[in-house]
DNA sequence: CTGTTAGCGCATTCAT
DNA sequence: ATGAATGCGCTAACAG
C-alpha cells in the first residue's frame, strides 16, 4: 500500500490526527501515554511526514531551489564553480541541490526526473548541453535553465571562448620558440575539449602531435608524457587541457631528464587552486566568475519569467605564465 | 499582500483555476486568447506557483533532502568530502543541499531556519558542533544530524583522532632528527586544531613553537613562515595543520635560502588531492570515508528513525612521507 | 490533554 | 475549451 498519512496513525493508536502531528512537532501537550502510543504505531507502520503537505498546512515561505547538474568528481574546476554558485544562491535564499552526474546518460535520468517531478525552479547544467526536445519540455514548464562551460543553441550559457584556448595555447608555447607541440587531450567526447583542439590545430607549428586520454588527472598526464617521449621524442612544447596533466606530464619529462621549461615548456588549463605555488605556466578560465553568472542569471530568470531575451556571455581567458614556460635553450 | 495564488490569477483573468492551472502546466487544451491573458494576470502579479502544494497535489513521492552546512571556502578537504556525500546521496535518491557556511553565527542563522522551517530529513554538519539546546530541537522534530570533523557530545559523528594527529606530526619530524619544531596553526577558534595542537605539544621537543594563523591557504603558511625565520631562526621542522600551509611555507624557506629537507622538514595535513604530485610530506585524512560514513549514517537514520544508540566512529590518520621529510643535514 | 474542523495552493476528475 | 468540485497530507485554531 502506499505510505501512511497520519491518519492511518491516528486509527492504529486509537486518537485522533491533531494528536499524531502534535506528537511529531514535538508538542508537549501530549500524555506521555498516548506519545507512547502514537509512537509506536508511527514505527509499525514506518510513518514519515508528507514534506510538501507541512510546509502547505503550515504556510511556510517559498524557498526556490535551483538545482545544479555538474561532473563533479572529474576537476577541481567544478569546486570553484561550486563555490560561487552556492554563494550567490544562499544569499538570494534559494536552496542549492546538488546533482553529481557521471555522465550523459546520467544527467539524462536526473534531468527527466526533475521536469517529471517538477522538483525545482531552476537548472544550472554544467559542461552538458540539452536536446531541443528537453528544452523544449523545461519551457513549456516555465523552469529556466542556464549553460555553464557549454554552447547551447537552447538556453542562456556562460562560457569561455575554448578555442581562443586552444590557440592561446599554441602561441603561448611558439612565443618560446617551441617548434614540436604536444597537445594532451581529455576525451572528444567533450565539446570543450574538441573546440581547444581545434583552436590549437589552427596555429600550431606543422609537426604537432595530439594525444587523447581518458581522464584529465595527475596519473594519465604522467603516463602519456611516457608515450609521448616514446613516439615524438622531438618534442619541446606540452600543451594540456587541465591543470593536473600538465602537472604529471611535468613530473614525467623531469625523471626522463627533460629539464623543464629548458628543454621542453609545459602548460595547463584552468589555474586551478594551487597552481600558483607549483608554478605552473597555464590559461585562467575564470571559475568563480562562470558560476557567478550563472548563478545570478538563474535567479533572475526566476523571479522574472520574462527576463528579456537569452543573454550569453563570453569570459576572457588570461595566459598566466610562470615556471613552467620560458626561453627553449 | 502575500503571494498571489491560482485564485487571484483566475480572478483577475477572468478565468477558472483549472484553466490557469492548465497554463502552468503547458497543456495545449487551452485558447491561444486565455492562455494569454492568464500569462498577462501572472505576469502581472509576479505569479510563482507554490511548489509544496504543486507536489501534495499531484501526489509526488517523498523524496528525503539532507543539507550539509560546510566551511565550504576553507580547504579542499571540503571538496573532496562533499564528493562522498553527494555520490551517496545520489545513490539513496536523496536531495543533497549544499549550504555554504562561512562562520558559527552564519551557520545559526542556518539551523535556526532549518528548525523553524523544517525543512528536510537530515544534517550533516561539518566542523561544527551543536549546542545542547539546538541538539533537543533537532531531537524532538525527529530531525537526525550527524556531525564530520567534529567531537559533537549530542550527535553521531565521525572525525579522526585529531590529538593524534598533532603527535604523529612532531613524532615524524623527530623521527628525522628534527629539534626545534615549529607549529603553524589554524585559529584556535576551531576545535580540531586546537586538537592537534594539543597532541603536538605533548611529545614535541622542548624548544618548539607555535604559530597561529587567521587562514591555512598557501599565502598565510608562507607569511607565517618570515616570521618564524625571523623569530625561531633555529626551526629545523614546520608541521602545519593544513596542507596549503605546508606548501606555502616550504615555498618560504626555499626562497629563503633553507633546505626542504635537508635543512628544515615540512609537513601537511589532509593530503588534499594534487600533494602527491607536489611531493608533500603530510598526514592522510580519509576524507572519502568521513563522507560516506557520515552521508550513509544520516540516510540510515532517515529511514530508521530508531536506528540504535548513536555510533561514533574515529578513523585512522596516516602519516604519509614525501619529499618533504627526511633525515636533517 | 485531546478531538473536530477548516483551510493551505494546486492538479484533477467530471461536468458543460 | 473551460469551470466547479474534490482531495492531496498536514497544521492550526477552536472546542471540549
Amino acid at each position: 500500500m502506499s505510505a501512511p498519512t497520519i491518519y492511518d496513525i491516528a486509527a492504529r493508536a486509537g486518537v485522533g490526527i491533531a494528536t499524531v502531528s502534535r506528537v511529531i512537532n514535538g508538542s508537549r501537550r501530549v500524555s506521555d501515554k498516548t506519545r507512547g502510543a502514537v509512537q509506536q504505531a508511527m514505527d509499525e507502520l514506518g510513518f514519515r511526514p508528507n514534506h510538501a503537505a507541512r510546509r502547505l498546512a503550515a504556510g511556510a515561505p517559498h524557498r526556490s531551489r535551483v538545482v545544479a547538474l555538474m561532473p563533479f568528481f572529474t576537476t577541481a574546476f567544478y569546486f570553484s564553480v561550486c563555490k560561487a554558485i552556492s554563494k550567490v544562491l544562499s544569499e538570494a535564499d534559494t536552496d542549492f541541490v546538488l546533482l553529481d552526474v557521471h555522465d550523459q546518460k546520467d544527467a539524462d535520468r536526473q534531468l527527466d526526473r526533475l521536469i517529471a517531478e517538477r522538483s525545482c525552479e531552476g537548472v544550472i547544467l554544467c559542461s552538458m548541453d540539452l536536446t531541443e526536445e528537453r528544452h523544449d519540455q523545461f519551457s513549456t514548464l516555465k523552469i529556466p535553465v542556464v549553460a555553464l562551460d557549454c554552447n547551447s543553441k537552447f538556453v542562456p550559457h556562460v562560457r569561455v571562448d575554448n578555442e581562443e584556448g586552444g590557440r592561446l595555447l599554441s602561441q603561448t608555447l611558439s612565443t618560446h620558440g617551441s617548434q614540436h607541440q604536444a597537445l594532451i587531450l581529455g576525451t572528444r567526447g567533450a565539446l570543450v575539449f574538441r573546440e581547444r583542439e581545434a583552436g590549437f590545430r589552427q596555429v600550431a607549428p606543422p609537426s604537432f602531435r595530439v594525444f587523447e586520454t581518458e581522464n584529465v588527472d595527475v596519473a594519465s598526464g604522467a603516463r602519456i608524457a611516457e608515450e609521448i617521449l616514446e613516439s615524438f621524442p622531438e618534442v619541446d612544447g606540452v600543451a594540456c587541457v587541465g591543470d593536473p596533466l600538465a602537472i604529471g606530464a611535468t613530473k614525467t619529462l623531469r625523471e626522463h631528464g627533460r629539464r623543464v621549461p629548458q628543454d621542453v615548456q609545459v602548460m595547463g588549463f584552468d589555474d586551478q587552486p594551487l597552481m600558483a605555488a607549483l608554478g605552473l605556466t597555464t590559461i585562467r578560465q575564470p571559475m568563480e566568475e562562470l558560476g557567478t553568472w550563472a548563478a545570478d542569471t538563474i535567479v533572475r530568470l526566476i523571479s522574472t519569467p520574462n527576463g528579456g531575451p537569452p543573454q550569453d556571455l563570453i569570459l576572457p581567458l588570461e595566459v598566466i605564465e610562470r615556471d613552467t614556460t620560458g626561453r627553449l635553450g
